[in-house]
DNA sequence: TATTAATTGTGATTTAGATCACAATTAATT
DNA sequence: AATTAATTGTGATCTAAATCACAATTAATA
């Protein structure tokens, strides 16, 4: 009798709506794997059958543009990699790599489905991360696109403070060139930006290490222009 | 006994999932209402105790950013429409009006949760909506940013060929101003490209009547330069 | 049908950010 | 420790598209 899902203490909150049997079923139909910094999880154009869930780390999700990477979205840990997956072709539309070391759980599709079906709480989770999800995606959108490069990538450091890490001095565990790709941005951009946030006293940098130092003109920055 | 959904014609693929009695309890939480081009459908901000479903028309998502309104998408008959509110925090997280004369059947949300609840096959074709417009936000995060604006427009000139009116001869149904947020550009220069098109021979425009003149150079454009 | 409002076309000018080029660091590997 | 590879910083130049400005159409309404 496995009891690992039983027993595992970074369920998602889908999974907290499962009975003893039905997480014992999980159990048998998970696996977990862990991924260092630069690992690719999931590959754009390849064929998955599992759902991915992401115990711990952070990633970052990409498409292949016409002309460069995009990187869409960082995730962090407790939430569900290549959904859209489940539901499509089951072709991968999108590709998924490593952050920061990560542990992720990979499921069976059909054992997913079943518990889809028969469970009504776990399958209402889903959706409501699936509607969270779609928001954040128009939000995104509008940012990308109605905001200059300094608003965006105040943006992105408030992000990686306030919901990433939870502390305004921290590693960055994206380079520059990463960071242009999230905000749409040349690599030189990023770093002439950066520098002039170290130069205003808003950021002190060394190497990956950011300290926000000051905070209101980093949000004030990220509002306005 | 009200058999209006049972008699629908127009319903969901979700919908068509719901036997008999579910559709008659459906009937009795469902209304239908018109709106002509112009009318706000959904308002961002707003409260909302419904889901809405586009029976028929064309309708535009749009946000408030912080400079101007953002057109996310165009959605065409047989969508519903502020799904992600139902499992948010029920207030309206961007707005939605008709771009053409539309039918929509507002749901109480509560029947639709019931719905979703009570039977699942219901639930997987919703799951299965919200997986595809996730995929059709990321793929337009790229477009947005990665192509530049002749490539953009002819894009969107094709969408309304081959995706809405299923025809190279349309009367388009969005000013250039709104096809300018559409593709995140000014309304002049959006004039100009179209202009362009024209001199090109890739189009015949007279008024808002489109003719697409040449598809194959049409289809370059969008796809490269 | 006259008048007002909305939409479109096009030139001139400006600008944010890209691209190019190369030096300076920093990190990884032999 | 030495060598190679990856990342970063910054100036100079270029460019797609924004913005400004205003005329020309077209549509809406009194």
């Amino acid at each position: 009798m496995d009891q690992k899902c039983l027993l595992c203490t970074l369920r998602s909150s889908a999974e907290n709506k499962l009975n003893p049997e039905e997480l014992e079923k999980l159990s048998l139909n998970c696996l977990t794997v862990s991924f260092k910094k630069g690992d690719s999880i999931i590959r754009q154009g390849t064929y998955s059958t599992n759902v991915a869930y992401l115990k711990e780390g952070l990633v970052k999700i990409h498409i292949e543009g016409p002309y460069f990477t995009q990187v869409v979205r960082i995730v962090k840990r407790g939430h569900y990699l290549g959904l859209p997956t489940t539901f499509g072709d089951k072709v991968n539309q999108y590709s998924v790599s490593a952050v920061e070391p990560s542990e992720v759980c990979f499921i069976d599709i059909t054992a997913f489905r079943d518990m889809l079906s028969s469970n009504s709480e776990f399958s209402s989770q889903i959706l409501t991360e699936l509607c969270k999800s779609e928001l954040e995606s128009y939000q995104k959108c509008v940012n990308r696109t109605q905001r200059q490069l300094r608003g965006k990538i105040a943006g992105v450091i408030l992000e990686f403070a306030d919901d990433i890490y939870q502390s305004d001095n921290f590693i960055i565990s994206i380079n520059q060139q990463e960071m242009g790709n999230l905000v749409d941005a040349s690599r030189e951009s990023v770093s002439r930006v950066l520098s002039e946030f170290g130069r205003d006293k808003i950021l002190r940098m060394e190497g990956k290490e950011i300290e926000i130092l000051n905070k209101k003109m980093l949000i004030n920055i990220a509002q306005n222009g």
